[in-house]
DNA sequence: GTGCCTATAGGAAACGTTCCTATCTCGCAA
DNA sequence: TTGCGAGATAGGAACGTTTCCTATAGGCAC
């Protein structure tokens, strides 16, 4: 499910976080983006609404979003990727171009490897993050 | 499974490459390490055995055994880290004292995962990184 | 309006990683 | 043994990402 625009800035209150420009511009920003943008890229967009805003204040807000769970905040090499789409998927990321897909995950699975994996350890698992690694077709297997 | 050091010495000959002293203590320092090491821990650990090596040297062995399939790179949050255990199964860390657990995962559960992501994006996929982010049973759930 | 608390901008700094280049080593041939 | 060439390494500079710090600005309650 992508991030609801007045969800988002309920649960920003309801945090006790003010709705200011820079946090509304970035929530609506991401809603709707399915690009798995790096920080860098949210600031520049966010910047064409709200002139002057920096960086870190973007930082900030994109960790607050993913502490929030609005967000999901993408370890993946070279750079944090921040991913709106909150529910449960994978993501394929092709060496050759470094494009980045959405993969459907079925549920069952993730709560399959969620259980197993809280059983094996006790700890508490809050979520999951899966990439595949690997060609995409538009690279091509060889021929 | 485990790295095994003969093993892996054969493969870097077979690729062509030289085993070199600092690819071989690469090597030696990683079979049995199950602590999910930093590039610097490596580095340092190597430094014990082959006095004055590099960082960047210590990064390009790393890499080349990635490459080579015997030694898995996980994109977690902060830095890389390197497992010389690349049987397939998943990671847990937890937020709070940030460290590593790796999680049993069943061949069967990562094949599907792989298999559906390949029949969903025409991707040829290589291999799959899964983590698990909450709470370890020694941080406690809050009591 | 006054005072308080939070948020922001801006830049410096830290960190991990990659890149570059001169030097060195190794394996091999003569 | 000596010399040669390909490959490897050390060292450090450079790069990009992310965090940290501080002074300023802005909103809210009174």
């Amino acid at each position: 499910m992508m991030i609801d625009r007045d969800l988002a800035f309920e649960r920003i209150r309801e945090a006790g976080l003010r709705l200011t420009p820079q946090r509304r511009a970035v929530i609506e920003e991401l809603a709707g983006d399915r690009s798995h943008p790096l920080a860098e890229d949210v600031a520049s967009r966010v910047a064409m609404r709200v002139p002057g805003v920096s960086l870190s204040t973007v930082y900030k807000i994109l960790h607050e979003l993913g502490d929030l769970g609005l967000v999901r905040e993408l370890s993946l090499p070279g750079a944090m990727r921040f991913d709106p789409d909150t529910e449960s998927h994978a993501h394929l990321v092709c060496p050759e171009c470094s494009e980045i897909q959405d993969v459907p995950l079925d549920t069952a699975t993730a709560e399959a490897i969620s259980v197993a994996a809280e059983k094996a350890t006790g700890a508490d698992v809050a979520h999951m993050e899966i990439t595949l690694y690997g060609t995409c077709a538009a690279c091509g297997p060889r021929a």
